[in-house]
DNA sequence: CGACACTCCTGATGGC
DNA sequence: TGCCATCAGGAGTGTC
């Protein structure tokens, strides 16, 4: 699923091929990719537009038209943006053609999840991203000391934390669990109580797994192919994600699974120790140790 | 405000 | 081997 390196991969990629052509066509085939728009809105406002740059913010890939007009597109779980496809290229979704049909692009989607939305000048686009976004991890603003306040007092696991996009954008489930392993941190931690070395470490930790996914040019696990129809190599460093049974690369101990805000998780537990159980009300004599 | 369940969707997976 | 139920999950929405 594409999380921030797979979809910087995408933009580095595509860039010089869009950049400074005109958007000739907007074909949205599936009306639910632009909910609660019609096809018709999005390709009114764009076609005809030079595409001045193609950015990203989190997750989002964001087409920057003349005139302040932008197209943000999400991949979400299964999407992918290919540049040139074979025509029998399957499950397409929208099809975007530049410079009367020198570039031809595809937004293709087995689960249908993607979404392309319109935002009408810059402070639109800004409203949007500020909306549901918070920190870039790889600009230099994911301090220790800004993901120490951000998680102040929160009893979420930090697992939960790190996958909220309002707080940290562009990391999913993948790179969540890549990030705790390296940082020495178990997923069930609450967030809030982290020590100030640990957050220092979380940071770094993100960046540091984040920037080695983008070098592999991102991971496939099912979906994932960039702009070119090619998938990525991170899959094959992952230190603990999908790695059930596996030695831990550190000591190894042995890769576990378990469920953390509701997604499959990856950790070692003799890397990441378990947080101490919260003190039980009920007298401890009367509960089975585990 | 925050935490959690539910929803969307369909290919992959697993159990029998 | 084949079928069917279940799983996977990013992010929006609803509920408590």
């Amino acid at each position: 699923m594409p999380e921030l390196p797979e979809v910087e991969t995408i933009r580095r990629q595509l860039a010089p091929h869009v950049e400074g052509r005109e958007l000739t066509v907007l074909d949205i085939l599936d009306p639910r990719w632009c909910l609660p728009l019609a096809p018709e809105a999005l390709r009114d406002a764009l076609e005809g537009r030079r595409v001045e740059r193609l950015g990203r913010r989190g997750k989002y890939l964001a087409w920057e038209l003349e005139d302040e007009a932008y197209l943000l597109m999400h991949l979400r779980m299964t999407g992918t943006l290919l540049l040139d496809p074979p025509p029998a290229t399957p499950y397409v979704r929208v099809r975007l053609a530049l410079d009367g049909g020198e570039r031809e692009l595809r937004f293709c989607d087995p689960r249908r999840f993607g979404t392309g939305e319109l935002a009408l000048g810059a402070a639109a686009r800004d409203a949007f991203f500020d909306l549901r976004l918070g920190l870039e991890p790889l600009s230099g603003e994911l301090t220790g000391e800004a993901l120490r306040r951000m998680a102040r007092g929160r009893r979420a696991p930090v697992k939960a934390f790190l996958l909220d996009q309002r707080r940290i954008a562009g990391v999913g489930n993948i790179y969540a669990d890549e990030a705790l392993f390296r940082a020495r941190i178990h997923p069930l931690r609450p967030a809030g109580s982290l020590s100030r070395a640990q957050c220092d470490a979380l940071a770094a930790a993100v960046h540091e797994a984040l920037s080695a996914g983008l070098a592999a040019g991102g991971a496939t696990i099912d979906d994932f192919r960039d702009a070119e129809g090619v998938s990525g190599a991170f899959q094959d460093e992952f230190l603990v994600h999908r790695r059930r049974g596996e030695p831990c690369p550190e000591c190894g101990g042995t890769v576990v699974k378990m469920v953390a805000a509701g997604r499959g998780t990856y950790v070692c537990e003799r890397c990441q120790p378990r947080p101490r159980r919260r003190r039980a009300r009920a007298p401890v004599g009367l509960r089975a140790a585990g």
